[in-house]
DNA sequence: CATATAGTTTAGAGTTATTCTAAACTATTG
DNA sequence: CAATAGTTTAGAATAACTCTAAACTATATG
């Protein structure tokens, strides 16, 4: 019954669910990544989120915060962009288009792309994700 | 008739073949990349593996370099890790393998992989590549 | 074939994204 | 509520590029 704008008792479940200490910092960023729908967000994107509501993270708690996050399955990592580096909130099975023009991921269903014909790994090694990425640009 | 090891007239035809001056800089470039089966590289890996030969070209001519021939349509730009662009000299349609424990690719070839179920792009933007990476590691 | 010139290369400075460090702070435990 | 183990932070450091302006060179031209 508390106020659902600010109440993060959501977030500090989450984080405590997963052993991360449910400090200030995490707790905020929490919020706001798993508030509602999901998300794809740069550290400095969501560092400047941060900051233009006037909380106060410094970029390396966001940077630091971002991993923990990813290592404790919260959220994943989507590489696309040589120079910046994504997390998405959305971590079960999907692939992505990535907009080159504006540097935006939108989220594609996992069950809408099928691969096929994924070789054998060769020895000694194992897949350990597929990753598609359909890059778009004006047409 | 010329010394197989250093001729670099293949390199030079090529080089012309795309209006791109066949500086010593390029020819050597060229021939290193262009010489044998398919190569991935970083810039600093060529500019290693040019030092090491004696060449004396700078980090700076690589990278130029490897955009040029990239924009060319010589190189192919394949985007894996968040912290280095790798060049692939196979230009043709296929995917990769990418060794996260040693940062290493290796070519998938295209028509061992489908990809079925692409979405339609949202309005106004057009589908530029499908890109998959299988990302494997230590069994 | 000498030379003008447009294109190229380079060292080193600059930039950007990210990580590191060591000191100050805080959530939890006893 | 103090001890302590884990966190946060500013600022320095790093890594991978990119930029700049001056020096160089391939090619066209007279």
């Amino acid at each position: 019954m508390a106020k659902a704008a600010r109440d993060n008792s959501k977030a500090i479940q989450r984080l405590r669910g997963v052993k991360l200490r449910p400090t200030r910092q995490r707790v905020e960023l929490a919020g706001l990544l798993f508030k509602g729908e999901d998300r794809h967000v740069t550290a400095e994107s969501l560092h400047e989120e941060v900051t233009s509501l006037g909380l106060r993270i410094s970029l390396a708690t966001v940077y630091n915060t971002l991993h923990q996050f990813t290592h404790a399955g919260l959220l994943r990592q989507v590489i696309v962009d040589a120079a910046r580096g994504y997390f998405d909130t959305n971590t079960g099975d999907h692939q992505h288009f990535f907009l080159e023009d504006e540097g935006a991921l939108i989220d594609i269903p996992g069950d809408q792309i099928t691969v096929a014909g994924v070789p054998v790994p060769p020895a000694g090694l194992a897949v350990d994700r597929v990753d598609v990425v359909v890059r778009v640009r004006r047409a």
